[in-house]
DNA sequence: TATAAAATTGACACTGTGTAAAGTTGACAT
DNA sequence: ATGTCAACTTTACACAGTGTCAATTTTATA
């Protein structure tokens, strides 16, 4: 079959891609890839035109093993707004940790690349909606804090629920992943109901 | 005076780089920070061993003209837990937008250079501590969540106030500096006090 | 005016990305 | 068996940016 070889070749490309990243070594070169993909360097390049959308490739290729979207729809099945938003919380709360590598090497490509810049931005909008139904859940309920608009509320949600907040909580400050869950659950609702 | 004007040429170079940092130019190179301080790219490196050094003492630079430790250790006058707390998430969340465009250059650093790591987490260091002065004043007064340790409630506080999140809810969200102040001084109180 | 520090000039080594071209391998159709 | 085509390798190179080096010029001041 012609093209059996090439799908090969690019998934070995992608896994290696992966567990470099989950190697934790920042700097990962498209000679390291090649190496571990048992590649020449060259191939890569047949493959992916350069090393930016490699990565959001890989994103893309780990988003599909990991079945990112539909774990997160799942969590807006809970009937209750505060039902919704501990659903959400954990849903996308255990994610992080499995995205975590992708997220910095994303991150890290964000200044000087605008796809990279792009598929950051569409993961966390993804993350936004789910808030956004968290939130729109709660208002309905009548839980909603006075003093704040639901888009003001998604904010603060989103910002709550940010890898940056997980990493240091959980990576700088050494928090267990379940203590990061239950305490954010806890501050998402002090923060967003009456 | 012997080193009057290599004092005045290593001050233009950094406030060259600090000019270049502000514009929001990420990807600044050597070449560009001596053209601004019309000198050549070979006299960057008669006054700093590389450009992650430069970057740092730019830091450094921005924080004693700014007066970062004076600003932040004034706010721990008050005389209430909760005075403390509101104190300081004013200092701190007002010098954030001063310091801004510096912490997302040495954040970019963060991967690959060390020094540039040292620096910002030195800065983050001081802002815990004062994140630790307001708890401890909160707890003295016996208003700490009782379900809280003095140390994860300052984890919880460090978190909250991260550059990060400000940039998240100022930068990408829109809000205004004072909404981002009156609105974490709620959420602080919320998820701290009881 | 002599001298020493400060700065310039131009050349170059090194690393990593990306391009280009010629050659090798293997599947497979005829 | 042979020819063909795509996938892959090998080798070489252009390019940008950092950092080094040595020779030279400028400038402040003793």
């Amino acid at each position: 079959m012609m093209s059996s070889k090439r799908i090969n070749t690019k998934n070995r490309i992608l896994e290696a891609t992966w567990s470099l990243l989950e190697s934790g070594n920042k700097a990962i070169r498209m000679a390291d890839i090649a190496k571990v993909a048992g590649v020449s360097r060259q191939a890569l390049y047949l493959h992916f035109p350069n090393r930016a959308e490699l990565l959001v490739a890989t994103t893309r290729h780990i988003d599909v093993v990991k079945n990112v979207d539909e774990r997160l729809t799942r969590s807006r099945s809970a009937s209750s707004g505060i039902g919704r938003l501990h659903a959400f919380v954990e849903a996308w709360g255990g994610y992080i940790p499995e995205i975590h590598s992708m997220s910095v090497a994303l991150r890290a490509m964000r200044d000087t690349d605008k796809e990279a810049a792009a598929a950051w931005d569409d993961r966390m909008q993804a993350v936004r909606q789910g808030c956004e139904a968290a939130v729109q859940a709660i208002s309905e309920d009548g839980y909603l804090k006075g003093e704040l608009t639901e888009v003001a509320a998604v904010d603060l949600l989103w910002t709550l629920l940010s890898v940056e907040n997980w990493e240091r909580l959980v990576l700088e400050c050494g928090w267990s992943q379940l203590a990061y869950e239950r305490t954010l659950k806890q501050i998402s609702e002090a923060t967003l109901m009456s």
